[in-house]
DNA sequence: CTAATTGCAAAAGGTTTGCAGACTC
DNA sequence: GAGTCTGCAAACCTTTTGCAATTAG
């Protein structure tokens, strides 16, 4: 996982200015193991920034994507971020519902689908959803 | 897949009145292989009914979709609708970028993916993108 | 004839843009 | 000091909702 120094200093050094806002939202980033949507960072931010506007967490949501540091995915209920992967072996991953959480799946799909004769392979999405390990125990002391 | 009266059928059967509107939409989704997005819908549509209005194309996916007879899938451009498949057996698809036609993937990579001792997966998503065959050639007589 | 469907208008989300003042470097 | 970033306001796009007129069964 990338750290928030990381962060700054990659967003430094593309010429970007290193604002308070920038610094919270790399800490709020580095420290999320999973997808935000950009209504939780406004909410994460807003406790920080009194007269916080929507706009600008978006601009910086797009920022910080553009620039390599987030990934975007989209979801049913939206758009979410989270911070870029830096594995360096192609994978996939198993998302929690609940707290967002991420892991890694090594293995690929698509080793092993049938590809028909004359259709051109371009990219694929391979994703488990799911309860973590502690989310599912939360769940269970619900019921 | 399937066929413009089984649709109408169908919705008739569920107490929906038949509209003209909503046979042109059961012959819309009939012909077209691949996925629509309500634009598309209210566009070839708008060729037939001057005085279209959008919440009504809305209205009629959304019975179409709650009814089974469409599904509903979420790309990076936004919502899209196809006819629901009829497929038995629990599924993938290859989809084309261009065409938005699908293939069927009878593999399936959950039986592969070790799952992490305590996380409790719920659904899953594996999607191949690309160009089919057609739109492959087309795409190399124009370069 | 009755209830469902439609178009219109308007609202509701989510996201983007232009601008002037505030701030980083 | 120059140029970037921010908040504000407003625009934009997609989707939903209430209502009265229209239409299918």
């Amino acid at each position: 996982m990338l750290k928030t120094d990381e962060i700054i200093r990659m967003m430094s050094s593309q010429g970007l200015r290193i604002t308070d806002q920038r610094k919270t939202l790399a800490t709020l980033f580095s420290d999320t193991p999973g997808y935000l949507s950009p209504k939780d960072v406004y909410d994460y931010m807003g406790r920080f920034y009194s007269g916080l506007s929507f706009d600008t967490v978006y601009r910086n949501l797009r920022v910080m994507e553009e620039l390599g540091v987030l990934e975007q995915v989209m979801f049913e209920e939206g758009v979410k971020f989270k911070l870029h992967c830096r594995e360096h072996h192609h994978h996939h991953h198993m998302i929690c519902l609940q707290c967002g959480l991420t892991y890694p799946i090594t293995f690929c799909p698509m080793d092993q689908t049938n590809v028909p004769e004359q259709f051109k392979v371009v990219k694929h999405k391979f994703e488990v959803f799911g309860y973590c390990k502690d989310c599912n125990q939360e769940e269970a002391n619900v019921e």
